[in-house]
DNA sequence: ACTTATAATATCACATAACGATATCGTTAA
DNA sequence: TTAACGATATCGTTATGTGATATTATAAGT
């Protein structure tokens, strides 16, 4: 556990990658840049594990598109990703109430 | 996992235990129901090895106290815990501005 | 055309964590 | 003294996290 808060934020990590699965679509290295704005390291070790399980888990659907050449997987989020999304939200909410707002 | 969006929210579990920890301590009952009132179910074999690490990881201090006779294990956040909550705080802002008000 | 560089994704191996079920331990009530 | 109870601890299995490294595919250089 390189960062003091990051056993914490595991979790905040995957919302975001459901939030921009649900908003506009994304490959691996677009996440690992996105996350790492919000200043989040992710290694390619854990994220693409974690896309697999998420789209095992059937919250993620994955396309393969052609991109310069390149092959690139992009992730959508299912209307089950959705539905966990609108249930994690009021918990986000109830954290800020409690731990920001007191 | 038995609900949707638990691999998603066990993070904020130890966000609101590092809470209360640093506000009023608690023993290990007082945190499953604070946890319950807040829609999370987790059982003692979850939270109890969960105390133990964040104590081994220098997050939390604890005493035994008697109390009507009955044994209890009352944790603090030490400094290490809050400044881990101080770095937490402004996350919790990020995913607030992005998954909430977009 | 062949080699090299590069970019994206996948896998391995090990360590750590989650969690239901069950055990322990100490105290009070009968 | 022992039965019941409440609080905490442990076990065993399965799942997850992670750095290091491999794989795959195209582009660029010669």
């Amino acid at each position: 556990m390189v960062d003091i808060s990051r056993e914490f934020l595991l979790g905040f990590i995957k919302i975001h990658v459901l939030y921009h699965a649900d908003k506009e679509g994304f490959c691996g290295v677009d996440m690992m840049k996105e996350l790492k704005k919000h200043g989040y390291r992710i290694g390619p070790g854990t994220l693409y594990p974690t896309l697999h399980r998420m789209q095992e888990g059937g919250y993620l659907a994955s396309e393969k598109r052609k991109e310069n050449g390149r092959i690139r997987i992009y992730y959508r989020a299912t209307p089950k990703g959705r539905l966990a999304l609108s249930r994690i939200r009021p918990k986000i909410g109830e954290l800020v109430s409690e731990v920001l707002e007191h």
